[in-house]
RNA sequence: GCCCCCAUAGCUCAGGGGAUAGAGCGCCGCUCUCCGGAGGCGGGUGCGCAGGUUCGAAUCCUGCUGGGGGCGCCA
């Protein structure tokens, strides 16, 4: 018996009273069924008859009552509790909340998923760092969390498209080929230009790669050579950072690509037929302030040249026509402001901000050193990069600390701490269950504990069903984190459930003592280590960690 | 001045209206004659302040205080 299972059986029972004509008023489409903290209150308890009653014609004491006498009735359900103001406390049978450790043993890697994004397409655009340098801690996150988000979505049936936006085009990419060319003359960088070490090794790299001689061609020209191929080096090295990491694009953009497909300027003139271009002050504007901006905005600057935004109305437009209901974009805080902009272009096209494009601000990323903040600076070249931190770390620890905080909250990475003293890193004791799990069954196996039987009436220890109720949560964690778009949920839960399965093997033993027969709990016990396993396995991959069988 | 995020245990953080607010780390004890001790058990009154909504608020609303980020014809 899982909790939704209940939630079903509450909701016929309140078909059954409204029938019967003992209740009369609207029904929930929805109970809450939770686990209560107090196992005095029954395996699972519910708020319906305070949140119903009222609308029932009922306090809520008398809908309890009257729910109680329908639940007694349910199979598998030994006691039913009213406490308090309302609260319905439900006890089931050991046999009835033990059947799900079977269902989740023979789903395997199926156990978790659902059709709550069903039939959504998705385009889900993060990272899209600057090919100006190495990808830093900040963009570090959002390829944890984005990937991670990628994966939960997927598992509720959507379709999604991981997209990079590179932003290949414009002044900054300029500055990035000037400051290549002074390096490689050996100057120092311009003042407005980029200075860490890796621009040395470009600047290096492209004149050995580059058949011509560079140096000796006009200033232009050899600029020109140093942005082409530096930024080629510069995309190569930033996908195969992301690739080491376990993140993988189905789509790089790239934003130069609409400037010579004509896709600016057609998007433009798309929206000028709308109404929502004008011209003024020698340049072309998007009437953003008739869908909420608080300032209209340039798309062409009156020198011809393309604002930054008239290639986000073209991308945006790029997606939509390539069939994406939902576009998706992860931002940093720091480009938080550009929100209503991004929106009131989505509704200058007729689109649903919201639903047709949804933006989700995900804060900064702080290094931190003996407890003191470290400043990074691109072009000062102090930044902490993915590489850095998967040095350090390794990729499983490094994924798991980015995706565990809810991206509203800005994260302190302390790169000292997390490469000594790597036990901090939760994740470590979630691998271990995994991993415990797997040597239990390995050990099973060569004892004759074969999983043969399986009497979920066995599965009596308090450990057990605490464990029990706990993995039976799973595919209602995933749910959520994808409906609320926060894989931190997934990370949080696992915590959770390998601190039942630690409790539980600290309780109950799989294999029998010394020269104890095996008895049917045993094997029963069996299955309930390899569901904690299954649980614990599809976690992580939604995580994008490893599960590994040995540590 | 305006906008966004945050404030919960010594530290890092969970908690999307429910009952006695949790985890990891750190600290002090304890714990295996046998499945992995990277484990388990015990040790704690901490929701920034003030109002409001509600049967019920860490959670929703308003104001305040403090911290972080942002407000270009830059990208």
């Amino acid at each position: 018996m899982t909790p939704e299972q209940l939630a079903a059986a509450i909701l016929a029972a309140l078909g059954r009273l409204a029938e019967s004509g003992a209740v009369a008023g609207e029904l929930p489409t929805e109970v809450v069924v939770e686990r209560p903290k107090n196992r005095d209150h029954g395996d699972w308890a519910t708020n319906v008859a305070m949140q119903s009653g009222a609308k029932l014609g009922k306090n809520p004491r008398e809908l309890a009552q009257l729910l109680q006498a329908e639940l007694l009735t349910v199979s598998g359900v030994e006691k039913v509790d009213i406490a308090g103001p309302g609260f319905i406390n439900i006890f089931v049978s050991n046999a009835s909340a033990g059947e799900l450790v079977k269902t989740i043993v023979d789903a395997g890697t199926g156990y978790g998923l659902g059709q709550s994004l069903s039939g959504q397409r998705i385009n889900l655009e993060f990272v899209s760092a600057n090919p100006t340098g190495p990808i830093h801690l900040g963009g570090t996150r959002w390829a944890a969390m984005g990937d991670s988000l990628a994966r939960i979505f997927e598992s509720q049936g959507a379709k999604v498209t991981r997209e990079y936006y590179f932003n290949d085009h414009g002044a900054q990419i300029d500055r990035f080929a000037r400051s290549l060319l002074a390096k490689a003359k050996g100057l120092p960088a311009p003042e407005d230009g980029y200075g860490g070490e890796y621009i040395a090794e470009i600047a290096e790299r492209v004149l050995a790669e580059t058949a011509v001689d560079i140096l000796n061609l006009p200033e232009a020209q050899a600029q020109e050579e140093f942005r082409k191929a530096g930024v080629d080096l510069m995309f190569a090295e930033i996908r195969e950072s992301l690739h080491d990491f376990g993140v993988d694009f189905d789509v790089y953009f790239h934003e130069n690509s609409l400037y010579e497909s004509g896709a600016v300027v057609k998007a433009i003139e798309k929206l000028r037929g709308l109404g929502h271009i004008f011209e003024a002050e020698g340049a072309t504007w998007l009437r953003s302030t008739s869908f909420g901006d608080d300032r209209d905005r340039v798309v062409i600057k009156s020198d011809g040249e393309a604002a930054y935004v008239a290639g986000d109305l073209a991308y945006y437009l790029d997606k939509r026509e390539r069939g994406f209901d939902r576009c998706i974009y992860i931002l940093g805080a720091d480009h938080h402001g550009y929100v209503p902009r991004m929106m009131a272009m989505c509704a200058a096209y007729g689109d649903q901000p919201g639903t047709n494009m949804e933006i989700l601000i995900g804060q900064m990323v702080n290094l931190v050193r003996d407890g003191e903040p470290v400043r990074m600076s691109k072009r000062a070249g102090t930044v902490v990069t993915m590489e850095d931190l998967v040095d350090a770390v390794g990729n499983d620890a490094a994924r798991y600390a980015l995706a565990r905080s809810s991206i509203n909250s800005s994260l302190d990475i302390d790169l000292e701490q997390l490469s000594k003293k790597t036990n901090d890193n939760p994740v470590f004791y979630v691998q271990y269950a995994h991993a415990r799990t797997k040597q239990v069954a390995k050990n099973a196996a060569s004892l004759w504990v074969t999983g043969a039987e399986f009497d979920p009436a066995l599965l009596v220890h308090e450990t057990e069903s605490e464990l029990i109720a706990k993995l039976s949560e799973l595919p209602r964690v995933v749910a959520q984190a994808a409906e609320f778009r926060e894989p931190h949920r997934v990370a949080r839960y696992l915590e959770e459930v390998a601190g039942s399965f630690h409790r539980w093997y600290d309780n109950c033993r799989v294999t029998p003592l010394g020269d104890k027969p095996v008895e049917p709990v045993h094997n029963t016990r069996l299955w309930l280590n390899n569901a904690a396993g299954v649980v614990l396995a599809n976690g992580l991959k939604l995580l994008g960690v490893s599960a590994p069988e040995r540590m």
